[in-house]
DNA sequence: AACCAGGACGTGA
DNA sequence: TCACGTCATGGT
């Protein structure tokens, strides 16, 4: 049944790896340092406490590395978002301050620095607009530079709205169980994955971290040197 | 030294 | 609607 099967997805992939502690904060990188465990990266994560984002800042700051991490590798945008709160640009106010220009220079290692600044430039204004009510996805979508797959992270991460995050990752994965096709619209995994797993804020952002830790490690470079233990869960 | 990473947009069929 | 080219830095 298909319910069951993400359920049994998420159960299995908890139980290997534990609690994700997504979205990072700087601020937490800087309390704890590097994490020698994740390659150059900072250890931003709090995993198990789904308290976060704590305040109006921390929530603009995931939005913010949302809008960043597009098709772009965390250490570099975590070196984007230093640079930013460097300038004090990592709060509403500031960034909305900042000419465009200091913002491509600041996110310059998160790459595409030339359409990511206008982005962020989109989304304060968006943010500054909407005061503390939570938006809607398809008002999210009119913002220039946040797509489907940013809309919902920032729903989930931000917002912490029940929405299941469609990624390149959780792709691959579903593919490899047999879940969806080919070329399978984002609104159709979408609502597959919704209308089946149905959890609350705290488990979808866990089940898509857990989705992209497992596929990091099964679903890169060579992933035909190693076969997915979901597989044998999961049976197809 | 290619390849790719927690995508989105603009354009032309 | 959809396939395709473009955007860019840094790690492996």
């Amino acid at each position: 049944m298909e319910r069951s099967r993400f359920k049994v997805i998420y159960k299995t992939l908890f139980s290997w790896y534990g609690p994700q502690g997504w979205f990072p904060l700087v601020e937490l990188h800087e309390r704890n340092g590097v994490n020698p465990t994740k390659s150059g990266s900072i250890n931003g994560y709090h995993p198990g406490d789904y308290s976060y984002p704590k305040n109006r800042e921390q929530q603009f700051e995931i939005g913010v590395g949302c809008i960043l991490t597009q098709n772009t590798a965390w250490p570099n945008v975590e070196r984007a978002l230093l640079n930013l709160k460097k300038q004090g640009a990592l709060t509403p106010n500031g960034l909305n301050d900042l000419s465009l220009a200091t913002v491509k220079e600041a996110i310059r290692p998160a790459g595409y620095y030339n359409q990511k600044a206008k982005y962020l430039k989109a989304f304060v204004a968006f943010f500054n607009a909407i005061g503390s009510k939570t938006p809607e996805r398809k008002e999210l979508l009119a913002v220039k530079g946040i797509g489907e797959e940013t809309a919902d992270a920032i729903l989930l991460y931000s917002f912490r709205q029940p929405v299941f995050v469609v990624d390149t990752y959780s792709k691959r994965i579903f593919r490899a169980l047999g879940f969806i096709g080919e070329k399978d619209s984002y609104q159709k995994i979408k609502g597959l994955v919704e209308n089946n797993f149905k959890g609350n804020y705290k488990e979808y952002q866990e089940l898509h971290a857990l989705l992209v830790e497992h596929a990091k490690r099964y679903y890169t470079r060579t992933p035909e040197k190693v076969t997915d233990p979901l597989l044998s869960v999961v049976e197809g």
